[in-house]
DNA sequence: AATAGTAGCGAGAACGTTATCGAAACCAGA
DNA sequence: TCTGGTTTCGATAACGTTCTCGCTACTATT
């Protein structure tokens, strides 16, 4: 069974020279003839060889591989997100490995306590709603191991973040709604140890202020749309109910939407919902939801570019990025 | 910069003890005394020795790692069964790799003919819709890879695949519409190539013909929402229209609904609709969307356990494993 | 008391590659 | 002919781990 594999040194016998020049033909053409450089790689492709990564990873320390940290999949801005960073470390001539936490801490400081760091050069994480104690992360970093966070970040963050401009979404969320005339505007937050959840809420809060408007209630809750129809239950069981409602997603948008529906309330006319993603669905579910669109794609690939660039740079400064959001309006919070 | 991390090496001098019960008490327990053992543990934790996986990888041939290779995964499907592959991999002590096509031949071909036999233990795919040439699958099951197709597999295929019951997710689909009074009965089918559009294909022909009804049209094209649009543009434009079509995937049936809805047309009533996979976006259109669901997440799992299989015990046969599906209906094939 | 058996451990090779050092071969200049 | 400098290549030691063999010391058997 044990598929014998062509070895540099197959190659070097084949040739009757020595395994140096070989490795040495292989990649830089240096110290070595045009000719015997030629029959290396020909013979190499005759006799389908295949670098060893164990051994060249053994000796130069480093691997061409990143992790890729992450909570789930199954949505669109996380999947969108997978994406870019798949097709930019690709570009790169860096493999992916993925780690899919399930949302839980549990299963996050499982996985990087038991990420060696013998088998990738970095990390990308996107921590868990229920991340509170960031030592498992601190302690690659005192390894010097290279870490960018994406979308989700720690509060006090010692490394590099790529994020979406969350408090500026959230401002042109609650303009826009307040432009369209509501005025008793609440908002269906998400999980409260996030960071985003709370950019969000104070960008929310933030534009009320400053047009001299009261809250109408906020919710904390997780990011379904199950989520989303809870909150509008207990958000329209108390007297003076809201007339729009900004969503910390669209997943929790269309529960909003479903929920209203349901009960003959007229979305947009009566109660205006907007959401935060630009998640496909919010173009087909009706009425539209608008929303404030997020670059999921290029999320993923500035972070995984910031990532290489600190693996590739011994000492390269941590930053923190925001990439801007834009405001999609849609029929969910057309006032007629 | 050259962060020096703790060896098998360094436990041993600072035990006084040699590399090699050093290892041996890293993993079973025999041949080392009890509290060697445990001395070894306790000061390989405290000096936060994390195995390096190049050193074993090249010693013992085995990585604990597998590629996946999948067209996309910014669908609910895709994004479904890498969690399923996720999830019993990592049970199973296993990593994922990950390896976007693009649904590209040339990225597909590009990325398995890169793919170092030494990096990764196993390889599970899913193929593209492009792809007619199998040579580079076929040099890696020459060279003896694992591998596994799953959901989108090779017409003779030459190793195990595990996918879904196309053909008979697709007789109940039209099944269900015959039995709800539709008659003039078109299929929006998938690519040419692919198997499983051959499948739901001919699932549909038997069961139309079971029935002693004729093709109301068959159009190919790809899997996306615009392509379910164009196709019902093309199928309207003939002189007699069908009164329900049979969607290869959603994605489709979502474009279908749309485009009806936009032109007046009751759905389910008028015209009914039927999807397959179960996305979460059939629940939310409206009307909502019958289909066939697909078990996504199982099929990552079992997928995974096969490959793992192969992997482990060395001759085991090749099997084709087929998973059942189910009708769920809803409002779009209601006929009032 | 002699022998056999076993438990526990160490020395050293091996895995495939790269890096370092030096050696041979060749050439130019004196 | 000798010296010095290239160019091209080979030997060999690493990298961190496992595996095979063998050795010691202790226990059990007779």
């Amino acid at each position: 069974m044990t598929r014998r594999l062509t070895t540099i040194k197959d190659i070097a016998k084949a040739l009757g020279i020595s395994v140096a020049t070989v490795s040495r033909a292989m990649r830089d053409t240096y110290d070595v003839s045009a000719e015997t450089r030629k029959l290396v790689l020909d013979t190499a492709a005759r006799m389908n060889y295949r670098p060893n990564f164990n051994a060249t990873g053994l000796v130069k320390s480093g691997t061409h591989k990143i992790a890729v940290i992450i909570p789930a999949i199954t949505n669109y801005y996380f999947s969108t997100v997978i994406t870019g960073i798949q097709e930019y470390a690709l570009e790169q001539n860096y493999q992916v490995m993925l780690y899919l936490t399930n949302d839980s801490a549990y299963w996050e400081t499982k996985v990087v306590r038991e990420l060696s760091p013998s088998s990738v050069d970095g990390l990308l994480a996107c921590i868990t709603s229920e991340t509170t104690d960031f030592s498992h992360f601190d302690e690659l970093i005192d390894a010097d191991m290279p870490l960018v966070f994406f979308d989700r970040v720690p509060d006090p963050v010692k490394t590099s973040a790529v994020v979406q401009d969350d408090y500026t979404g959230a401002c042109m969320a609650t303009q826009h709604l307040i432009e369209q005339g509501y005025s008793k505007i609440a908002h269906l937050a998400g999980p409260p140890g996030l960071n985003l959840t709370q950019q969000r809420l104070r960008g929310y809060l933030d534009t009320l202020k400053k047009h001299n408007l009261e809250s109408h209630g906020v919710i904390h809750s997780g990011f379904s749309e199950e989520n989303g129809r809870e909150d509008m239950t207990t958000l329209f069981g108390h007297e003076s109910p809201p007339d729009a409602v900004f969503c910390v997603n669209d997943r929790k948008g269309f529960g909003a939407i479903l929920w209203l529906r349901e009960r003959g309330i007229r979305v947009g006319e009566e109660v205006g919902v907007i959401g935060f993603t630009n998640d496909p669905t919010s173009r087909i579910i009706s009425p539209s939801l608008s929303t404030i669109a997020e670059p999921a794609y290029e999320i993923g690939r500035k972070s995984c570019e910031v990532l290489i660039r600190h693996i590739q740079k011994q000492s390269y400064p941590a930053q923190e990025i925001s990439l801007p959001t834009e405001l999609v309006v849609r029929e969910s919070t057309r006032r007629r």
